[in-house]
DNA sequence: CTGAAAGCGCTTACAG
DNA sequence: CTGAAAGCGCTTACAG
C-alpha cells in the first residue's frame, strides 16, 4: 500500500501508472517519438497536464536524452537591450530554466534572419509578414511569437486596450491636445497602441495629433518632444508607447520649463519603474507573458494545435497626470 | 575484457578503479565528507587530478545532490537594465546553466541588500566598503564581485588601462581639451576610468577639464555634455566611460551644430555596437569577465582560497575619433 | 574507515 | 504499437 503523503512533484512513474502505460510510452509521447496510437498519446497528454508533470532535467540529461534547446531571437533592428526585451528574456529563462530546457541567444545573420536554429523557437517583437515566420516554417522548427501573426502560435500584451485606457485616462481629465510620442508603427506593439489612441480620439470626436516617433527610446522621446516644443506644436498631455520615450519626453520638458504634470501630464506604457517612479502608466505582466510563451512552445514541441494568447494590461495612475489647467 | 578505446571523459568509476579504491570513498573524499583516511584521501585526490576527472552535475543531481542555486544581485542604485549588466547574465547564465547550476535575480531589500541569498552569490557593480559584502560574508555564502574589493573573490576589466588607451589615443591625435564624461565616481568602474585618464594628461603636462556627470545613461550624457556646451566649455574632445553616454554626447554634439568627429571626437567605453556603429571606444571581454566569475564561484563553493582576475581591455578606433583640427 | 548495493528519474534498444 | 529491463554517473544509508 502506498503511503498517502502527496508526492511533492511528479515523476514519470506517476504518469504512467495514473495512465495505465509504461513509462517507456510516457517517455515516448514526451519526447515526440513517433510509432504511439493517437489514443495512447491522448491519454498520457491528459495525465500529463493534469498531475502539471515536468520531466526531471537531471534525470533526462543523464539517460542520454540531449537536453532540448530552445532559440530565442531579437530583431537586429530593435536593438537587444530594451527593457522590455531583458525583462521578457529573464522571465524566459526562469520559465525554461526548471524544464529541462537550454536557452540560447540566437544571432542574426546580415539579412536579419537567425543564424542558426534550435529544436524550438521564440521570435521577439514579431510584426506581420515578419519574414522570420516563413522562414521558421519552411524548417519545420516549432515557434511561438512574441507579438501577432495568423494562423500562429502566439502570445502578447492587450495593447490596443491599454492604449485606450491611457487615453481615456488623459481624456477624462479634461485633454484635448493629446501627442502620441509612438515607436515605429511596423511593429505590432507600436501599431495597436497608436490605434488605440486614435480610436478613443475619434470617439470622444477630438482631433488627433499627429504622432512623433521616438524609436521606443528615451533620447528618441527626448528629441522628439523638443522638436515638437521648437516646432510650436501645442500639446498639454503625452501618451508614450513606452516608458523610456515617456522618462525623454519628461526630462524635454523640464529642460523647456515645463512642469510635469502641471503643465504636460504624461502617460507610458509598460510600468518600468527604472523609467520614471511616478510615471502613470500601463503595466504589461511580462513574467505572465513570458510564461505563456513557454507553454505555447512546449505544445509546439509536443504537436499540439496552434493557439495564441492575449494578456491584459492594466492603467496605473501615479502623479504624472494631472487634470488640464 | 575492455575495448581500448578512451572513454572521452573519465567517471568516477575510472578514478576508484585507478586509486585502487569504491566509488563510495571517491564519492565522500570530494564532497567532504568527514572519516577517510588521510592517506587514502590523497590517494584519490591525485588520481582525481591526473585524471583531469570532473563530476558530472546530472547524475550528482539526480543521485540526491540537491541543485546548487546561484543568485545574482544588482545594486538597486544602478538600475538593472544597464547593457554591460543584461550582457554579463546572459554569459554568466551561459556559464552556469551546463553545470548544474540554477541561476536567480536576487531582488533588493529597502535598504539595497539582497531580500533573499542562495548557495552562491554573484555581485554586480561592487565598489569597496559595499555593504552587501560585510552583509554576504556574515552569512557564509560563498560569493564573487564584479568590481573590486580587498581580500575577496573578483573579477573586473582593466578599467584604469582602458581609460589610458582612450586618453593616450586621444593625446596622440593633438587633442589637449578632452572633456570627461563620467559615471558616479563612488563605483570602481567609473573611479578607475577617470584617474586612468587623469593618469595619462598629467603625465602628458596637460591640464584636465572638470569631470562631468553622465550617471552612465544615454540621456545623461546627451545632458552633460548640452550643458557643458551652454557653459561654454572648450573642449575637442570627449571621454565617456561607457558607449550609452558617448551616444548621448554625440545626440548633444548633432544637436548643437558641432560635427563628430569633425569638430569634436569622441571615444566610449565597453563596445557595444547598438551605441554608435561607428564609434571609437575601449572592448570590455564581458564574456571572459563572466566566466571568470563563474570559475571563481565554483572555487568558492568548494572552499578554495580566495583570487581575483583582471581582464585585459583594448581600444577598438572606429570613426568617431580624429586629428585636431 | 571503507565496500557493496540500492536508487535518483529518465531514455532506449530489445523483445514481443 | 508497447512493456520490461538495463543503464546513465553519482550519493548515501547499511553493513562490516
Amino acid at each position: 500500500m502506498k503511503s498517502a503523503t502527496p508526492s511533492p512533484r511528479p515523476t514519470i512513474q506517476d504518469v504512467a501508472q495514473a495512465a495505465g502505460v509504461s513509462t517507456g510510452t510516457v517517455s515516448r509521447v514526451l519526447n515526440g517519438r513517433p510509432g504511439v496510437k493517437a489514443a495512447t498519446q491522448a491519454a498520457v497528454l491528459a495525465v500529463v497536464s493534469r498531475l502539471e508533470y515536468h520531466p526531471d532535467t537531471a534525470a533526462r540529461q543523464l539517460s542520454g536524452g540531449s537536453t532540448k534547446r530552445i532559440g530565442f531571437h531579437v530583431p537586429a533592428s530593435s536593438g537587444r537591450f530594451l527593457p522590455f526585451y531583458t525583462l521578457f528574456t529573464k522571465h524566459l529563462i526562469d520559465g525554461f530554466q526548471g524544464q529541462g530546457y537550454r536557452l540560447e541567444d540566437l544571432p542574426s545573420r546580415s539579412d536579419g534572419l537567425p543564424e542558426r536554429l534550435a529544436d524550438g523557437v521564440v521570435l521577439f517583437g514579431v510584426h506581420d509578414d515578419d519574414p522570420r515566420i516563413p522562414f521558421l516554417a519552411a524548417r519545420g522548427v516549432p515557434f511561438v511569437l512574441e507579438g501577432h501573426a495568423d494562423a500562429q502560435r502566439w502570445v502578447r500584451a492587450d495593447d490596443y486596450s491599454g492604449a485606450r485606457q491611457a487615453t481615456e485616462h488623459l481624456v477624462r481629465l479634461g485633454h484635448t491636445e493629446i501627442l502620441h510620442l509612438s515607436g515605429d508603427p511596423s511593429g505590432q506593439a507600436a501599431f495597436d497602441r497608436l490605434r488605440g489612441y486614435q480610436g478613443v480620439l475619434a470617439d470622444a470626436g477630438i482631433a488627433a495629433l499627429e504622432p512623433v516617433d521616438g524609436g521606443f527610446c528615451v533620447l528618441g522621446g527626448y528629441r522628439a518632444i523638443r522638436r515638437a516644443l521648437a516646432a510650436g506644436v501645442q500639446f498639454s498631455a503625452v501618451f508614450a508607447a513606452s516608458d523610456e520615450m515617456a522618462h525623454g519626453a519628461v526630462a524635454a520638458l523640464e529642460d523647456a520649463g515645463l512642469g510635469v504634470p502641471r503643465d504636460v501630464s504624461v502617460v507610458g506604457f509598460d510600468d518600468l519603474p527604472e523609467f520614471g517612479e511616478g510615471l502613470t502608466t500601463v503595466r504589461q505582466d511580462v513574467e505572465r507573458i513570458a510564461q505563456t510563451a513557454v507553454t505555447l512552445l512546449q505544445e509546439g514541441l509536443r504537436g499540439e494545435p496552434v493557439r495564441h494568447e492575449v494578456v491584459p494590461v492594466q492603467l496605473i495612475v501615479r502623479g504624472s497626470t494631472a487634470r488640464r489647467r
